[in-house]
RNA sequence: GGGUGAUUAGCUCAGCUGGCUAGAGCACCUCGUUUACACCGAGGGGGUCGGGGGUUCAAGUCCCUCAUCACCCACCA
């Protein structure tokens, strides 16, 4: 006996997948059709969670599927450089150091991540491993390596040329604590409590949460229909400010609302996104009071240096002193934008920045999307990509961070309008036409490079597997990024390649934690996806955290599916074993020579769950394969198949079944197939993993029918004896020869101590079965079981009841196919055989 | 304010194009160590599929409506 008799699955997967690495198994065959899958990359820099096994699990399922089918699979491994993200970690590592990026140059910071990153990404490389991810290393690509940038450059440089990206002084949603600017969808919103302040200015009175930026303030607004205000539209007014009486011009703006507040509101350009859309309709300037680090300038006065909640504080305080604050709502509701790392709020700052039109680059996609050239799984994110798309706004592509690509552009010295595409990025200042230019400080957001991703990584535009392999087949990632991640490769993937970037586009869900919440670290219930390995290893992890989980929708973390998996594990292990022990003695090929009824009904099962299972694959049904396989396995193969085998044993269709097993639960549990199928041998130097899909088996349908009947006639044995809590049973009958024959599997299956044939019967008669069969029993007992024959009439006449009613309907007969007719009317005659029998039952005992 | 999704067994959730008696895992009850497996086997209990309408021969599934709960988007100072 090679097994041991429990799966342990630390012992045998590292190995496993060292074996599968050397033998290049996860390389894309020569043959077959291409299928090509690129891994979103993960972040080089920090571990996996919980939802990555999720993320990574659904897209090895397929991968190892549609290898077994017979494609070249390529599944494409990256990682990220994760601009902003790990320049934050490095920050706090810093911090921790009592230092801060402010005492680095770029260049010096730059390489102090890089090498940091060197350092840690080899943990998230072992974790893919450990997750069994079957991608091809040798294709691995990281988002800063020189052919991502020098794409990225020449897709900067199309885009630059075709007047699809500009260059402007914008108010830009900005972190004053990490110093750099976001694009819009990368602000997180917050409901907070801000009192909301009445403050005199000039003959208004008006509403503001934000005093502190007073000092910007360069109109008033109000509606153009107010009544209240009329007088004073577009004249200017004296204001008697802190630092000083000071003018002001009156502007009327349908954007008022004359019912919040006073209906009069300051005018911020330069700090409000509403105010400066209000600016550029009324010719106004704008005036910046806020620096970069968050403190107010010169044209605070005497606030200058405060921070912007010091000021606060300090403006109210004056306002107050001066008998200019009127009143203070204290419970007014606002949203706040925060900085999503470190929850700053997010300042509007105008600065100068790359913007992408994200409006033209927007309609060849809504296009591609309403033609359907993309599957989406599921479906309702169609429409929800086509309405974020429709109302996309201009894409805010720089970073003032070191960490990420240098964006190409150098600005000439003497001209600030005056700007040109180079990518000697390595370079401060170069020289052009005798004029000088500087390079521009900021980076690319991250998400312009892995926007590009699936052609990128295919060697686009010249490698052959671009040509061969783009558009990509699946492309899967959780929901969460399907606006920054997903809608922009459809967009730059159209406008760069006049291709859609991936056919099918799969989006799961958030794992939550096992309360339903959000897993976070503030609230201390993250799961560990190295802990669950530990515990129950690699296989239980993919089946446990893919059990019962739909496309798109986001579910609960449960340990009771992972238990559920690493005891499916143990069976599969088992039924190794069993099959390894019996068929030592009678080795024989792997092969389908059925003889019995049970060999014919196993087939039949494995002809059925074949076809399901592919066909939930194909259509990305993953939980639901799973469920028809663990099923499948469980149920079929172990508790009758083996059972029946125990009996009468088929060595070589045995062994066949068992490969079939395999096979079949190889994607969802890679390690431990892999393991049995090495461990026992039988093919050599043969891979599980570069094994084909069984293909469906043939057998006689009447046979497999056999089997089935003698399967009721076992459960329904079963049921009698446990209800009735019968010791020692005899099946008798006069149903020659179908008893007769399978006198012996019944006794066995049945766990009865006999099955006899008289000449005629007494006894309790078996209902759930044409043959002619009793169960010994003694009056009292039998009298028990009248009950349990009542409860069975009376579901039985239920059922006869629903299907009266529906053959008695013309239009049903007329209208639905004629096969479920049939199968009504075929149901309809053995139920009320079924009745005839328990009724005659009855009389007989009562 | 707009949008999307959810509401099915005690818990967590499946249920694809409407069609056999609505399923799973876990939990629960009874019995059982039959040498593959107690990470097991056998049997069992438990649901008027959120409420109300409608379409259809037929609705958990399609439509309308109400309720509750999520999530996303949006500039109300």
């Amino acid at each position: 006996m090679k097994l041991g008799k429990t799966y342990i699955p630390q012992d045998y997967e590292s190995d496993i997948y060292t074996l599968w690495e050397k033998s290049q198994a996860f390389a894309p065959s020569e043959k077959g059709g291409k299928f090509t899958i690129v891994l979103p990359p993960p972040n080089a820099n920090a571990p996996l969670h919980i939802g990555h096994s999720l993320d990574f699990s659904l897209k090895d399922i397929i991968a190892r599927y549609q290898r077994a089918k017979g494609k070249s699979v390529l599944m494409l491994p990256g990682a990220d450089h994760a601009g902003f993200e790990t320049q934050v970690v490095y920050e706090k590592k810093l911090a921790k150091e009592g230092k801060s990026r402010f005492d680095f140059s770029r260049e010096e910071l730059y390489n102090q991540i890089w090498d940091h990153v060197q350092e840690n990404k080899g943990g998230f490389e072992q974790q893919l491993r450990d997750f069994g991810v079957s991608c091809d290393w040798s294709k691995y690509t990281f988002t800063l390596d020189p052919k991502v940038v020098n794409t990225a450059y020449s897709t900067f440089k199309k885009l630059w040329d075709d007047k699809l990206i500009y260059r402007g002084e914008r108010l830009v949603n900005y972190c004053t604590q990490h110093r750099t600017g976001f694009a819009d969808i990368e602000v997180a919103y917050e409901d907070q409590t801000t009192p909301l302040y009445y403050m005199k200015y000039g003959p208004f009175t008006l509403a503001t949460t934000r005093p502190e930026t007073k000092f910007g303030d360069t109109a008033v607004a109000v509606h153009p229909d107010d009544e209240r205000y009329k007088q004073y539209v577009n004249k200017v007014i004296k204001v008697e400010g802190l630092n000083g009486p000071f003018e002001l011009r009156v502007v009327a703006d349908e954007y008022v609302d004359p019912e919040f507040g006073t209906g009069a509101v300051k005018i911020t350009p330069a700090h409000d996104f509403n105010d400066w859309d209000v600016a550029q309709r009324h010719n106004l300037k704008a005036v910046r009071v806020i620096n970069h680090d968050g403190t107010l300038n010169h044209k605070a006065g005497k606030f200058e240096g405060l921070s912007v909640q010091e000021a606060r504080k300090a403006v109210v305080k004056a306002l107050k002193d001066k008998k200019l604050l009127e009143k203070i709502d204290e419970k007014y509701q606002n949203r706040v934008g925060k900085c999503y790392k470190c929850g700053t709020v997010i300042e509007p700052m105008l600065l100068d920045q790359w913007f992408i039109d994200m409006k033209k680059l927007a309609i060849p996609a809504i296009k591609a999307l309403k033609d359907k050239k993309i599957k989406f799984y599921p479906e309702a994110k169609r429409a929800q990509t086509i309405t974020y798309l429709e109302k996309v706004r201009d894409w805010n592509i720089s970073r003032q961070i070191a960490w990420g690509i240098p964006i190409p552009a150098f600005q000439n010295v003497n001209d600030p309008d005056d700007w040109v595409y180079d990518d000697s990025v390595d370079k401060e200042i170069i020289e052009k036409d005798g004029k000088n230019y500087r390079r521009d400080p900021d980076v690319f957001d991250t998400w312009f490079s892995s926007g590009q991703w699936p052609y990128i990584t295919l060697d686009y535009p010249d490698g052959e597997a671009y040509k061969d392999r783009y558009p990509t087949d699946l492309m899967e990632m959780g929901s969460d990024i399907l606006y920054q991640w997903g809608a922009r490769m459809i967009c730059l993937g159209l406008y760069v390649t006049d291709d859609v970037p991936f056919k099918d586009l799969y989006l799961h869900g958030m794992v939550r934690s096992e309360d339903g919440r959000k897993m976070s670290k503030s609230l201390g219930n993250v799961v560990n996806p190295k802990e669950v390995l530990n515990e129950y290893g690699s296989d239980a992890l993919r089946m446990g955290i893919i059990a019962g989980r739909s496309a798109g929708d986001s579910a609960a973390y449960s340990p009771a599916k992972i238990v559920a998996g690493r005891n499916f594990c143990n069976k599969l292990w088992n039924i190794g074993r069993f099959i390894e022990g019996v068929t030592d003695e009678n080795p024989g090929k792997p092969g389908v020579k059925p003889k019995s009824s049970a060999d014919h009904w196993m087939l039949s099962k494995l002809q059925h769950t074949i076809k399901s299972v592919s066909s939930n694959l194909d259509n990305y049904r993953i939980n639901e394969a799973y469920e028809t396989v663990y099923h499948f396995v469980w149920d079929d193969f172990a508790d009758w198949y083996i059972e029946a085998s125990k009996h009468e044993l088929n060595p070589e269709l045995l062994r066949y079944l068992l490969e079939s097993v395999l096979k079949l639960s190889h994607p969802f549990a890679p390690f431990v197939t892999e393991t049995i199928w090495q461990t026992l041998g039988w093919t050599n130097e043969s891979l599980l993993i570069q094994e084909p899909w069984p293909k469906q088996p043939k057998f006689d349908d009447k046979k497999a029918q056999e089997f089935q009947e003698i399967i009721s006639i076992v459960s329904e044995t079963r049921a009698v004896v446990s209800t009735l809590e019968l010791k020692k049973t005899t099946l008798y009958y006069t149903d020659i020869p179908f008893l007769e024959e399978n006198a012996e599997i019944i006794t066995k299956l049945a766990m009865i101590s006999g099955v006899e044939e008289v000449e005629d019967g007494s006894g309790l008669h078996l209902t759930s079965t044409s043959h002619n069969c009793w169960l010994s029993i003694d009056r009292e007992r039998a009298e028990n079981y009248v009950k349990k024959l009542e409860s069975n009439q009376q579901e039985a006449e239920k059922r006869i009841q629903a299907l009266k009613i529906r053959l008695s309907n013309k239009n049903y007969v007329k209208q639905a196919p004629k096969k479920l007719v049939e199968e009504s009317k075929a149901q309809l005659e053995e139920t009320e055989k079924l009745i005839t029998k328990i009724k005659a039952e009855k009389t007989r005992f009562s």
